[in-house]
DNA sequence: CATCATCCGTAGCCATTGCTACATTTGTTT
DNA sequence: AAACAAATGTAGCAATGGCTACGGATGATG
């Protein structure tokens, strides 16, 4: 009379995973789309943009470093490496096509936004494709 | 020349709000489903569950006995609260909204139930209620 | 070139959520 | 009742992401 509780042990795994990924991603998106919008993209443009302290962004930018997804040195805007671009680019088109399948849904831009910044890292390849398939329907 | 940038302050401070909830809405949701299957909900039950270590399980529901969406006393079974009975049950309602949803978008069964478990937690009441609409609308 | 505002780094705090190792309690089996 | 196995608690570590306070670096202004 074992395993009456259906196994729901991968689902939170992979949650758990993909929320590491989580500030990643957001983080080489910000960096892209400040320097498209101002040329740069400083440790103050991260915090003012994330609403946190400009502490908090150091940190993490330094972690990213280590990681090779970011270029900083002291006082020096952020770049991105060719491995943050790539992300970057990824997590831009994803978050894109997540925020236009919630408008296209019926959801209003303001909350479709809110919404969008948190759904995008739990969307999956196959939903993705869901979605993608949905807005071609709508078009 | 200020104001280049758009303010994308408040979705990421939305979500960051949201993530603080995710924990005790998974939890309480977990408490409810394992007392409905087998009777009753106990720490190893919900560390299977999320595939954890009883540890960090023990942990967390002290902190959720806290707050009062748990009653918890030392080698004793975990029950719900009143509160957390309440919050459980908008969460599974959620969660089954979200699930249902994306199958009848066209995921299959178990990426559905993969992105659900993560997306459920960022959908607020406008893209609910667009979910439903758009259950509803296919059925 | 000196001053000053702004930007950024560092130190050190807290909360959360993972973990292993070990201790204790509980309930079952001799 | 003793022994044992299973469940739970506790101690203590690490990584992550918040924060304030403070100090050094940088660049603009005078
Ligand atoms: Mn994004
Ligand atoms: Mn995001
Ligand atoms: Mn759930
Ligand atoms: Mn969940």
């Amino acid at each position: 009379m074992k395993d009456k509780v259906k196994a729901r042990s991968v689902p939170f795994s992979q949650t758990r995973s993909r929320h590491a990924s989580e500030t990643a991603e957001d983080y080489v998106e910000a960096v892209m789309e400040l320097i498209e919008e101002k040329g740069e993209c400083r440790v103050l443009d991260l915090a003012r943009y994330f609403n946190v302290s400009h502490v908090t962004v150091s940190r993490i930018v330094k972690r990213l470093h280590d990681e090779k997804l970011l270029i900083s040195s002291p006082y020096k805007p952020v770049r991105l490496t060719d491995a943050g671009a790539k992300l970057a680019k990824r997590a831009k088109e994803r978050h894109a096509i997540v925020l236009d399948f919630l408008i296209a849904l019926g959801v209003d831009k303001a909350n479709a936004e809110i919404d969008s910044e948190g759904i995008e890292h739990y969307v999956g390849s196959k939903t993705l494709t869901a979605m993608k398939r949905f807005l071609k329907s709508q078009k």
